[in-house]
Order: C-alpha cells, then sequence, then structure tokens
DNA sequence: ACCTGAACACCGTTCAAGT
DNA sequence: ACCTGAACACCGTTCAAGT
C-alpha cells in the first residue's frame, strides 16, 4: 500500500498488485470507481494539462486496461465535467467573517473561487464546455443568496451575479492565461520591449509584466461591489 | 469565378480549375497565402467550431493539398493564433463619439470587442492559449491612451484596464458558453426547473434563463465605469 | 457487473520528392 | 519558392469477448 504511492510502479507489477487484491472482496480501494477515476484526471490535468489528458494515459494511472474506463463513463467529454466540476467545490466562509458582513462573504466567495480555479489552471479553460456542474450551482446560488439578503432587488440580482461571475471568470481566466513559464515570460518581455515604440502607453504602464495579479484582482473586485453598494443603496 | 463561391464544388472540378489557372502567372487569388489560410479558417471555424478545424479540412476548402499549409504556417496552432487575431481588429469609435467623451469612448470600445467576439463564438475559448496578438495590443493600447487621457493616474491604470478587459472577457465568456443551442437550451431549462428546490434563489431570479445578455453586459459595465470615475474623482 | 485486447477511423506532422 | 502523396505515430472509441 504504501508502495502504491511511490508512482514509479512497472505496468507488471501494478498487475500483479491488482490480482493480489482481487482474491479478497472488500472494495478498499484498487478497483475503478467513479472516484477514483475523477481524482485520477484531476491529478494528471495539473501534471500534464489539457492536452495531456488521454484516455490510456489515464487509464495506465489508474493500472487499469484503456477500455475499463468506458464503462464507468460515455465520454472523455464527461471525464473533463466531472473534473472540472470536482475542482470547483466550495466549503463556505471561515468562522472569521462575521454573518451580517455581506461584503466580506462576497469577497471571500470570489476569492476562493478564483483560488480553486488557480489551483489547477487548465480549469478556466475548460469552463466554456459545459459550466453548470452542482458545484458551480452551489456557488451561484450562495452568491445570489448573500446578495439578496444584502438587499440588492431580485431585479438587480442577475445583473449583479453576472458581473461578479464575468469578472472573476476573466481574472482566473487572464491570469492562467498570461502566466507563462519563465522561459515565455523573458521572451515575452523582450518582444515587449522592441514593440513599446508601437504601444506606447502599454510599454510605460508595463501592463504586461506588472505581476501583482492578485491586488489588482482585488482592487477591480472593491470597484465592482463599491458599484453594486452604491446601486442598492440608492435603490 | 462566380462558381467559385457556390461551395458545393467536386475536388476535382477544382484540381480543374486550378490547372487552368497556372497556365498564368497572375497571382489574381487562387495560389495559396497567409490570408487566404487564415480567411479561410475563420470560415470553417465559425461553421465548424473549434473543433471542426483540422488541417485536412482546412486544405480542402482551399483546393490545395493537405500538406502544401505546412510551407505557409508551422502549425495548426499558429493557424488558431493567427484566426483569432484577424478577427480582433479595431476600426475605432464612429464620428457620432465625440473626443472628449472618454465614457463613450471606453464603452464603444468594449461592446465593440465583444461584439467582434461573439460574431466568431469559438474567439473566446481560444483567448486563454496564446492572447497576444498585434490587433488585441492595439486594443489595450487604444483602451491604456484613453483611460489616460481621461485622467487616470498611472498607478491605476493598470488594476482599471486588468478590470475591464476581465469583465469583458468573463461576459464573453459566459455569454459564449450559455448561449447553446436551442435544443440545449430546452434541456437545460428543464433540468433547472427540477433542481430549482435545490437551488432557490437562482431558480426563481431565473439566472439562467434570463438571456438578456446585453443587457447585462451594459449594466455591469457601468458599474465599473461608475466605480473608475468615481476613484479618478477621488484621486 | 465489470474488465479487456484487437481493431478501426481519424488526425497532425515528417519526409523525401516533385516542379 | 512552392506544392504534393505516402507514411508514421498517436488517439478516441466500437466491438466482440472474457470473468
Amino acid at each position: 500500500m504504501a508502495t502504491k504511492r511511490s508512482g514509479a510502479q512497472s505496468k507488471r507489477s501494478r498487475r500483479i498488485d491488482a490480482a493480489l487484491h482481487s482474491g479478497q472482496e472488500p472494495r478498499s480501494e484498487p478497483p475503478l470507481s467513479l472516484e477514483r477515476i475523477v481524482a485520477t484526471a484531476v491529478e494528471l490535468l495539473d501534471a500534464e494539462g489539457v492536452d495531456g489528458l488521454k484516455m490510456r494515459r489515464l487509464a495506465d494511472r489508474l493500472g487499469s486496461g484503456a477500455m475499463s474506463l468506458y464503462w464507468h463513463v460515455d465520454n472523455k467529454e464527461e471525464v473533463f465535467d466531472l473534473a472540472l466540476d470536482s475542482v470547483l467545490e466550495y466549503r463556505g466562509p471561515p468562522q472569521t467573517i462575521e454573518s451580517e458582513d455581506w461584503r466580506g462573504e462576497v469577497f471571500h466567495m470570489l476569492e476562493d473561487w478564483r483560488a480553486s480555479m488557480l489551483r489547477h489552471p487548465w480549469s478556466a479553460s475548460l469552463l466554456p464546455r459545459r459550466a453548470l456542474g452542482p458545484n458551480i450551482l452551489s456557488r451561484l446560488e450562495l452568491l445570489s443568496k448573500t446578495l439578496s439578503k444584502a438587499g440588492v432587488a431580485d431585479a438587480d440580482l442577475n445583473v449583479a451575479i453576472w458581473s461578479l461571475w464575468n469578472y472573476v471568470v476573466g481574472a482566473t481566466f487572464t491570469r492562467a492565461s498570461f502566466d507563462l513559464s519563465d522561459d515565455d515570460r523573458a521572451a515575452a518581455q523582450l518582444r515587449l520591449e522592441q514593440l513599446s515604440e508601437r504601444y506606447p502607453t502599454i510599454g510605460r504602464s508595463r501592463l504586461l509584466l506588472d505581476n501583482d495579479w492578485d491586488g489588482a484582482f482585488r482592487k477591480g473586485l472593491d470597484l465592482l461591489l463599491d458599484g453594486l453598494a452604491q446601486d442598492e443603496a440608492e435603490g
């Protein structure tokens, strides 16, 4: 069991391992299951990115034949859907936030959302395909409820939610796409200096080199929430 | 030439067509070129989506052998990059907007940006891969310049630009992913009604069925610009 | 119920070659 | 300089079959 973790096992030894366990009937750990498949898919996506997830490689990591997956899953698409949603679970705000502090709650929810996606950079680029897993819906529901409690009128709720959603998704997306490897970053920097004659303003502001993404995210989010709070006060 | 447009030409007739032209040396239209490749790639992407763009099919549309493309282009990736950037050209604000109206200018720029991407829904999902083509940089440059002229301090410029960029990208992205085919929409609606016990707030607000995306986009953008204008007034 | 290997269709790209 | 067909490596998935 401890050896299972070491990762560099040969295919054959995994087979033997499986054979040993197949004598007993406990569903302890080795047998294939949706849970294991999804968890391993997330690992693989973390390690190799979207293009690195191939059914054969996933099966390999699970120590099973490539086609075994298809009993648990219809498609590769479904693997993507499940992996995406599994990464977006929300555990709720910490106790340090008081329950009347709606702004604090919303802030935490959205920062956590962004953080969850950044922990798995592939998740951002997967979102446009099929977006509505249960965890995403829960997050939207909780966001709606919080804003509603905070006094946002039903008529304004959708705009508020979409604005926040758009901002978070866009920010994650942008961060994931600009946060390149160091090599790429160096190349981009070089190229940009050459281009700063053509694009003087963004050259001067160091727009593309400024990597305080977290700070920028919070400040922008503040702007949005200011707008919402003001609307709410006026309404 | 007129027949070229009709689209349903057989492979053989296209070949003959090419043979007829090969007797002359004018580079009138038929010969392969980066421009033609990119334009045709955009057509193909519009018609078949990201997954529909295959090198062989692209070559077919161009009436050339599949491998001919590789003389003009390194990769399929490069085709994507070029197609994406080609779709994001900006022609500037209309004359109806006065040049001192920075808010109007910014508003137009961002609405146009979003509209351009929505005209080619695949563009949103391509953005995260490689984002910095010349047309995107021009748009960022123009946005920076306008905000700068409007009085946004250099120190706040990056936050302002990223906030707006994030919002636009997120909004386009979201819209593209939720604007499903009618079948899917009907299915989603049905499913959502079943789920509205579990997600009562978003069920009540009809969050996922409300399809006034354009209105929501404008209102949210107003919120952001309000925030920016206020910061600017305070600073 | 759960897993498997062989096989198929498909696709990006290399290569050696044509003009 | 520009284009090409044959061929290779790879990948998702079907199928018929095993236990």
